[in-house]
DNA sequence: CAACAGATTAGAATTATTCTAAACTGAGAT
DNA sequence: ATCTCAGTTTAGAATAATTCTAATCTGTTG
């Protein structure tokens, strides 16, 4: 109930309306993906008050505070996923659809050092999926 | 000198005089990965008169063909692979740098099956650097 | 409560990409 | 070589996701 207004605050973000009601819809459910659309048309379609803008702002401030985690898999939008742990994916490029993959599931093995100057912040692992 | 042009026509492309200049920068090349407008650039700077709307079809026809592959890595732009065998990246989000990593270097193991109706049509793992 | 930094907002702007519809051109047929 | 036409190119308009602007509002602190 007043956990989300905890999450923001232990993130030094105020607790709002709009992050309130974005918090519930993102961290009381389990894992989810979404996009700044898809939670929209959510927020609307549960007569909420809040603008795309705020949509945005909020995604990106949950973001830097590794609330969620930004996945580019597809070019026409951007996910923001709750589950902030490593973790893989499948991706239906037809449906438009994420599905985790358990980080502790796959091994990767032979993976060649950064190099110089750089190093290896995340990996991560796409399976893109078709019918049949 | 044509071996542009046999490339086009086995692969059911008119070769036209703007094929064929994009043909030369991405085939005769090692492996490059380009953007629609990093190539436009590149051909502007040789005094090539060519549109953009014609990179942009030109890049969607060679992907058709599988002459070059899409890389979704960066939800800024969208990014072509000259090189079509499966094969792993690294990525510099800082320098939007794509750099390869041999498939065979890498063993995945543990990948679970896809959901029902689906099947794997591509595996691919992008490991993110950062500095230092 | 007062004050203000931080947050929200509508709408404009930006950017990559796609679309449109008119002009052009490569290649096969005559 | 010329004709013909489907395929291609093109400029510019349109689209769609996202970001920006600058005015208004609100959560928190004193
Ligand atoms: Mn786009
Ligand atoms: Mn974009
Ligand atoms: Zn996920
Ligand atoms: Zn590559």
């Amino acid at each position: 109930m007043n956990s989300i207004k905890n999450i923001l605050r232990n993130s030094s973000l105020r607790p709002t309306k709009q992050r309130i009601m974005i918090g519930k819809l993102l961290f009381n459910d389990t894992n989810k993906h979404v996009t700044a659309e898809s939670l929209y048309r959510e927020l609307k379609a549960s007569e909420q008050k809040i603008s795309l803008a705020t949509v945005y702002n909020t995604l990106h401030d949950f973001c830097e505070k590794k609330l969620l985690k930004k996945v580019n898999v597809d070019a026409e939008k951007v996910y923001f996923d709750t589950n902030t742990n490593p973790h893989h994916h499948f991706y239906s490029d037809s449906e438009k659809l994420l599905i985790d993959i358990s980080k502790d599931k796959i091994k990767i093995h032979g993976l060649p050092k950064a190099p110089k100057g750089k190093k290896i912040k995340d990996v991560e692992l796409i399976a893109h999926l078709s019918d049949s």
